[in-house]
DNA sequence: CATGAATGAGTGTTCATTCAT
DNA sequence: GATGAATGAACACTCATTCAT
């Protein structure tokens, strides 16, 4: 299915810059070089369209990405992050599929739930057994971090909506507020400081 | 304008429900208990009826609430933290307001530049003062958070995105996960530990 | 409700024109002078208008007009006949409407089972009733014509639809007709004939 | 052509089931087993569609089925609604097309034309010859059913349009309207009567 | 000020028709 | 001949906006 994967990133691009409501299905298929009929031969309708795109963009082996990684925990954790800056932030595509989930779980609460399982889930439990065995080296310290890992990947979250909404007026400056976030995190992870 | 105020009122509940596109004048005419005709007296169209409305809802004496705590820093930061919680994580109106805003920055830059300046602004600028205090007495120890106190910050804004997300499916344990991120946030900023 | 009535007017016209699927709305509201959009203020869609259209051409008191009319029975026979070809077989209106029932009876079974009820019923209680009395008074010799008085009026019916068939190519003498048919009727019906 | 007749076959059953306007060439193509554009090989477009289908179901030798029937008058007079009832009121595929030709008569004029020609006209004729040798020899009484021998097959075409209209509400027992029917009209054509 | 009937441009969707394979 | 993907005109229906009352 070419047509449809062309389909699928044409709509992707609308969606993203317009949202649910406003992309036009006239749009979709001028910007897949396509009739607006054809779309329908894909796709039975808009909202069908609109899940397909979303669950088109989620990787296909998250998991991998973010599964045993070498090294030292503090370095797992840093390396963790940095993927995560790396695919996540920096990416306009994911930061515009954020956006959209954001606008739209109201009206499409499944596709929130997808992320978290393939997404959310995943990214969690490689944070977490990170963590975890940080602290059996007597690396960590004991932190009910081990309970919210979300905690430590915050600031990256933060990063992305930052962008989302002021990338215009007050740009950050990722690498730097990305060493910040880090040796923030290990600071309050590691056991021992200067 | 009493009147206005309703309208207001009636409007964010129906922004906040179906985002910008979705939403229709009929509903916040109704919502209102008016003629929709009405609603065109106070507000020329629904663009500016709905900046109206976003405006609308930044507090007017914000500052005030995140200045001046008193206190030791560790003190303050935490306050700090816990008004977040309360007012910002918990508040559904503001959970929808952020909601609107990731949605809708893209076709109203504006409305978040001044968002920045009333709320993101004033915020860092009180947590950084609360920094900068901690570290002249030397309770804190020198660190790049000063620069990005959003970082201290951001696991509270991924609690409100969590909740805008996965609130139906994966409720987050609100109480626990606060103080899990004030552990944290004092166990990176402290000097000493045990 | 005055644009009500026009507008079922206009609708009644183009329906009966084009028949259910082939009537535009554009084409209704034109005809009523009139926005399309108004149309919809006033039925909530093309089904509704339609089923709207029907109904209100039902003759509010039908059962009026057929009952207990005076005079001998062949007379009253001959008026009920007479009256169906006045008010039936010679009004487009009421032709239209059975073209519209007979086309359109598949997607619309209740409007059919209005009209049994609202006309077909009565007119035949009526003319039973009249066949009754003819017989009771020994002018009409018994017949199963009792048990089925469509058959003494089926000939309107076909009246009527010969002219919907074939009304500009082959038109029927109605007069002529009429008189044929009545002759048949009671020289099935009367007892005695020279 | 035998791709030809199953197309044709298939797009009566469409026909039938929906009437011109919503009748869907996907749907003849999909009921006859082949792809829509097979369609357009054999028929340009939809308009010749319908009036193949229309004409091809005129029986090739109708006239042949009412005519010359032997015995005496009455008896063909019999004869000749029993087969009306037989290959008119009771066959689905006969209901089906004069639902069609009220319904389509408008839009296709010529279609009744034909109908007129190749079955009214023969029809009518048999039944006319009927009638004239039962007056000939003095069976029948001289009347003007001879003008108009639609007023003898009326009450088939009744049951037909009954059919139509009310079978699921309020079914005809056909088997005795037909006698009924007989009954009526041998009690006005026979001369003689108890 | 307030109303709400009216408007008509705009949108999602359908489907007869075409045509490259 | 046969296919079925592609087209795009057309239509039902919506809704922001206007304005006479």
């Amino acid at each position: 299915m070419h047509r449809q994967g062309e389909i699928l990133a044409a709509a992707f691009e609308v969606f993203a810059a317009h949202g649910y409501e406003a992309a036009r299905i006239d749009d979709v298929a001028r910007q897949a070089g396509i009739a607006k009929g054809t779309v329908y031969l894909y796709f039975r309708d808009k909202q069908r369209l609109f899940q397909a795109v979303v669950r088109n963009l989620i990787p296909k082996r998250f998991d991998v990405l973010v599964k045993s990684l070498p090294g030292r925990p503090a370095e797992v954790v840093t390396a963790l992050l940095s993927q995560m800056y790396l695919n996540v932030v920096r990416n306009e595509r994911v930061r515009s599929i954020v956006r959209l989930l954001v606008a739209e779980s109201g009206r499409f609460p499944h596709l929130a739930e997808i992320y978290h399982q393939e997404i959310v889930v995943p990214g969690m439990r490689a944070m977490r057994q990170a963590l975890a065995r940080g602290m059996e080296d007597g690396e960590f310290r004991e932190s009910d971090a081990l309970q919210f890992p979300q905690i430590v990947v915050a600031p990256a979250l933060l990063a992305l909506v930052w962008q989302l909404l002021f990338a215009d007026s007050h740009p950050l400056d990722l690498e730097t507020y990305m060493k910040a976030h880090m040796e923030f995190v290990l600071g309050s992870l590691e056991r021992v400081r200067a």
